[in-house]
DNA sequence: TTTCTTCAACTTGTATGTTAGTATACCATG
DNA sequence: CATGGTATACTAACATACAAGTTGAAGAAA
């Protein structure tokens, strides 16, 4: 049985792909303007797909289109990220105490075996940024998916990207992966001692990514940030 | 001092605009297609800002595009509408606590306002559904805005439209306006007596319209549905 | 009748003009 | 020098033409 919707690859879909991903890395920079004609130019196509692609990176605020002005990556709004981390809290703290009431054996069993998958990466050395946020993620798509909440991950990564390039700023430093792996297991063990009222308090900390490294983060790449 | 940012009015926001309200309120009917040529001939324009209006309504899950087949109105899908209801009950019933704790003067003396204003629409015969939907929102809003969480309001909303158009079912048989007016009143209550226990469970079914009726429109529109 | 092939009509993707708004360098004017 | 108008280059919005895949009906073959 093939289930695999065989969706025929356009060229707009890969150069989605690829702008979105320079976008997040910070390979164009917050602020830089994309031409739509450069852009074409670069990929040696046309000036539609590169509107299609302009318009759905516009959609989930990665860029903002200026109507006979110009296109630009959109600096980084610590308001909106703010309430984007209260949105996963909100959502996440629920999904755990859930899991901390009812104890589901099969997805306990599923997240340690995530959390051992990221103790085998950090004991590498040269950590790849975007390998450890995949495995990162992971953890947190399976809160979500142990509760059969699979449709609701989808749209809150809708929302996401502009939390996901905050958090590359501070992972591209390289020493907060301990961090949030150390996290991770306690987060475990409040679920499964039903702390919820650590658990709640620790989720906040660490979907903020540690409060006082924020300023500093915020002080370093301040021209990534609007004002 | 004028602080309304002069946006010229663009051909694709009007149509847009009308488009999205005729899925919303079924004028378009789910599953219905929708193709570029056609909807260019009926506004009179190029398949250019077709194409950008599409696009941006299959971003907020109205209409799904189907590369050389066809663009169609999705169907309401139960099991989507299930976890933004989730998402905002995570939300809402958070910031209500919050309110419960705190007991801010102005927020709630802006909450009472609002219910004033939808009693006083509900005296009155012929309800239009769309004006009770915008004080019922502006109820909603006020939960995050008093909370300064204008942001996250506005990123729901995007994804809030697949739920408004269920509401919208059995808002439009007219009987539950009442209902809606009540359950807010009560919300209302447990936040002035800080009773959090019943309002979380309150908010839910608030949220979910009364769950005995959901099966009954999912049998009375189950065309709207998908499978 | 049933099944397969062919083809025409229709779909969105892509390419390329054309139009109109914006910003800026330049120059004339005070 | 300061100021205001103008030409120009640049932008995205919009129009149009062509390309390529999908669908389904008509018709041939079994």
């Amino acid at each position: 049985m093939e289930n695999t919707k065989k969706r025929r690859e356009f060229i707009k879909d890969r150069i989605y792909e690829d702008v979105r991903h320079d976008i997040i890395t910070f390979h164009y920079q917050p602020g830089e303007k994309l031409s739509e004609y450069s852009l074409a130019e670069k990929f040696g196509v046309s000036r539609s797909p590169i509107r299609s692609v302009l318009q759905k990176l516009e959609s989930e605020s990665l860029v903002v289109i200026d109507p006979q002005r110009g296109t630009f990556v959109t600096k980084l709004d610590f308001d909106y990220i703010r309430d984007i981390i209260y949105l996963r809290w909100c959502v996440e703290s629920t999904l755990m105490c859930q899991i901390a009431e009812q104890q589901p054996e099969a997805l306990l069993l599923a997240l340690r075996e995530c959390l051992e998958k990221q103790k085998t990466l950090l004991t590498g050395h040269d950590i790849d940024p975007e390998e450890f946020t995949a495995l990162d993620n992971a953890f947190h798509e399976a809160i979500y998916t142990g509760n059969h909440r699979e449709n609701l991950w989808d749209v809150i990564q809708e929302v996401n990207t502009s939390y996901l390039r905050f958090r590359m700023l501070d992972l591209v430093q390289g020493n907060s992966h301990r961090q949030i792996y150390q996290d991770h297991c306690k987060l475990m063990q409040y679920m499964e001692n039903k702390d919820t009222q650590n658990l709640r308090a620790l989720l906040h900390q660490h979907l903020n990514g540690n409060l006082q490294t924020n300023e500093g983060i915020k002080r370093e790449y301040k021209e990534y940030f609007t004002a």
